[in-house]
DNA sequence: GCTTACTCTATTAAGTCGATAGGATAATAA
DNA sequence: TTATTATCCTATCGACTTAATAGAGTAAGC
């Protein structure tokens, strides 16, 4: 399952995407526009800052703004940022690697060689689609 | 993240898969060679045969085999079973579609236009995998 | 009838998720 | 300099899910 994290997420950078300029745009008109808990976002966009996608301006006319172009953003990095490993296993992960304790051989485990292909898919999706292209 | 439930299933799976013949096997054995614990694996193959994919028999020489033979087994039935929707929202899932009820229009919503990618990219993997091809 | 092994329900400890509260900090305007 | 605005940050909460365990019930074989 997607976490509403994520979900609000995206939705947020998407709406962010959608402005003319680089405005900053308060947490509040985000909240209110998408349908997102004010205090819940608040949360999403400081992580979604200190992982450098945000950049953020504080006192009155302050808010939340893109650093680079959306289509310079690509969702492998987004999702890593907010959802976290692509992966559904640590063990076929790329920027997450753990090895399976129970399991005492990769190469012949059935899990692995699945999620392994589930993972590759999931990733050509990311890898093809910027946040310029989540803007309808 | 793949639940526990899902990976031991698949691991018992596989493993019934690359016996000889049809014989039940002990839940204990399987429980044993492939490192899970026994009364989990349990119910876990409780679920996969009320689903119709094992068979079992009680008593002496008891024990769970596979109905079918393992490449008629699609990835996309266990995967279901296992671990529910493979859509990462319900709102792009086809087995069990559930409107947000915060999005107001799907059609120009950016987390349903993305996740669909991510569900058909995934839908291709389990639907070019059975049972059979896990078995090393 | 005794043993074996699946069946089923109930319980539990730990962890995660979504949401909320409240004060600290920084920037702007007067 | 002071008041206002809006982000920053930590702490907490209840609800839910997960993984695992316990134990009594049921059917099959010898």
């Amino acid at each position: 399952m997607l976490s509403k994290k994520t979900k609000y997420g995206l939705k947020a950078l998407t709406f962010l995407a959608a402005q003319e300029g680089r405005q900053p745009v308060q947490i509040s008109e985000i909240a209110k526009q998408e349908n997102i808990s004010r205090k819940f976002l608040e949360s999403i966009l400081l992580t979604l800052r200190k992982s450098g996608v945000l950049g953020s301006k504080k006192g009155k006319g302050g808010g939340y703004y893109l650093i680079k172009d959306p289509k310079d953003i690509p969702m492998t990095l987004v999702m890593r940022v907010l959802e976290g490993p692509i992966a559904m296993v640590p063990c076929v992960s790329l920027n997450f690697y753990e090895k399976c304790a129970d399991c005492p051989d990769e190469a012949s485990c059935s899990v692995h060689m699945l999620m392994l292909q589930v993972r590759d898919s999931a990733l050509e999706v990311y890898k093809n689609n910027t946040l310029a292209d989540l803007v309808p």
